[in-house]
RNA sequence: GGAGGGGUGGGUGAGUGGUUAAAGCCACCAGACUGUAAAUCUGGCGCCCUGACGGGCUUCGCAGGUUCGAAUCCUGCCCCCUCCA
């Protein structure tokens, strides 16, 4: 194990697009990247070392869930996560922000903290910045988030707007609170931009949260119920305003194509269950669109899901099967298309990275979303978004 | 031979005079899932017309009957199960 400190390296853009390299106590990660979900110490249903296998060179997970079981103290006796959950590489976990928008009637939030109520035994937790920057402190991951508050994106501007202001002061604690420990060198701290969809609040937020000095920025508050459209045009905005040594996370983003569309508005990094959410689902992302499995027409397909896919489930076994296995409710399934999902998104990454560094990043995106159908909902909603334009224009 | 119970939509199984094209579950057919309270949730599921609202037709073993009206009541028939001989 190495005592290299945390930073980020900028080796080349195409365009706004940028290609580079995280380093950390935990090795070297090329970006854009992106990060499997491993919220409770695991990516659900694979072992650390096939998701390594996939292409995947950092994971993400949770400091709530981990807080409420094991525990930190746990954790932190098991010798960190890393060894814990046997992952020797990079680790990033986030802080519990995201909780307090996703366990709905669970949790009040005031101006200190946020008060959880636990989904397991019911059990109160009072969480505030410095005790989520402690507990990620604990767990002992390569890269820890600040303790904001998401809330959905478009709502109502007034609520947005005390949500920012509250994960403004939020911020500043956190990055204090781990300034002042002996963390500092060791874990890096990235601050989160929010703001909701409203233009003048992401910008007011990205300049307060670049003001404080944080070893990456965050775009917090997407993908939680805004259109396509809105999380596009947030992310650019947010994206002009971050300095450019530093790496920019796209918190909890995404499907392939929005991971096409942020990486060309210069995102570094990505995290998001839906690879393996959706996978286990029957749902599974082929480079002509994203198709369930489970459905009729799959019955008689002996041949690969996608010829093209060097995964292991395409490599060893016939559409019809997966189809099969999932009618079975066999848990062979979700494995498989899981192991699937997550191959086409981290090559995906890959070919993003090769496609910038060839400066021809721009056409790669073109003919990528040439060919890829998203969900007959993401099209409604882009069909829905060029309708209104062409009739504004 | 005697006594009792039962036959409902692909399966299971409610319903015992109208609000029932008929609950629920399963199967089947689709859809959704974006910092994981998710191997979850939603919709459809007799036939025909409709984008939808809605409308029409045919259904509860078979055949008759009672009734304004029946899966539900009556009669006959067919079949199944349990117990006794």
């Amino acid at each position: 194990m190495t005592t290299q400190r945390f930073g980020f390296q900028l080796l080349t853009t195409d365009g706004a697009a940028r290609r580079g390299q995280i380093t950390t106590p935990h090795g070297v990660a090329q970006t854009p990247l992106f990060m499997p979900v491993a919220t409770q110490a695991t990516v659900k249903g694979l072992t650390f070392d096939e998701v390594r296998s996939l292409g995947a060179e950092t994971v993400l997970s949770n400091a709530y869930h981990l807080y409420l079981r094991p525990g930190v103290e746990r954790v932190s006796d098991a010798g960190g996560l890393h060894r814990f959950m046997g992952w020797s590489g990079p680790i990033l976990t986030d802080s519990g922000g995201y909780q307090a928008f996703s366990m709905g009637t669970l949790r009040r939030v005031n101006d200190d903290g946020i008060v959880f109520r636990s989904h397991i035994d019911g059990s109160e937790h009072f969480f505030t910045p410095q005790s989520a920057i402690i507990n990620q402190h604990g767990i002992g991951a390569d890269i820890i988030m600040c303790f904001d508050q998401c809330v959905f994106s478009a709502g109502e501007p007034g609520a947005v707007k005390e949500a920012m202001e509250r994960t403004h002061r939020w911020a500043r604690v956190c990055h204090e609170t781990h300034a002042q420990s002996d963390r500092a060198g060791r874990q890096a701290l990235f601050g989160i931009v929010q703001g909701g969809t409203v233009p003048d609040l992401r910008q007011e937020s990205t300049q307060y949260i670049t003001d404080i000095p944080f070893d990456g920025y965050a775009i917090g508050g997407l993908a939680v119920g805004e259109t396509k459209a809105e999380m596009h045009d947030v992310t650019g905005l947010v994206c002009d305003g971050l300095p450019a040594d530093r790496p920019r996370y796209l918190m909890g983003v995404g499907s392939p194509e929005d991971l096409v569309n942020s990486v060309a508005l210069g995102v570094d990094m990505f995290d998001c269950v839906l690879p393996t959410r959706v996978a286990r689902n029957g749902a599974l992302f082929t480079p002509t669109g994203r198709i369930n499995i489970a459905n009729r027409k799959y019955a008689e397909q002996d041949v690969p899901l996608d010829e093209t896919c060097d995964c292991y489930a395409c490599r060893n076994y016939t559409a019809a099967y997966l189809r099969h296995l999932f009618k079975a409710g066999e848990m062979l399934g979700p494995r498989l298309a899981s192991i699937h999902n997550l191959r086409f998104i981290l090559r995906l990454m890959s070919d993003m990275r090769d496609a910038i560094a060839a400066g021809r990043f721009a056409s790669f995106r073109t003919d990528f979303l040439h060919t890829y159908r998203p969900t007959d909902e993401a099209r409604r909603q882009a069909q829905k978004h060029r309708w209104i334009e062409e009739r504004g224009a």
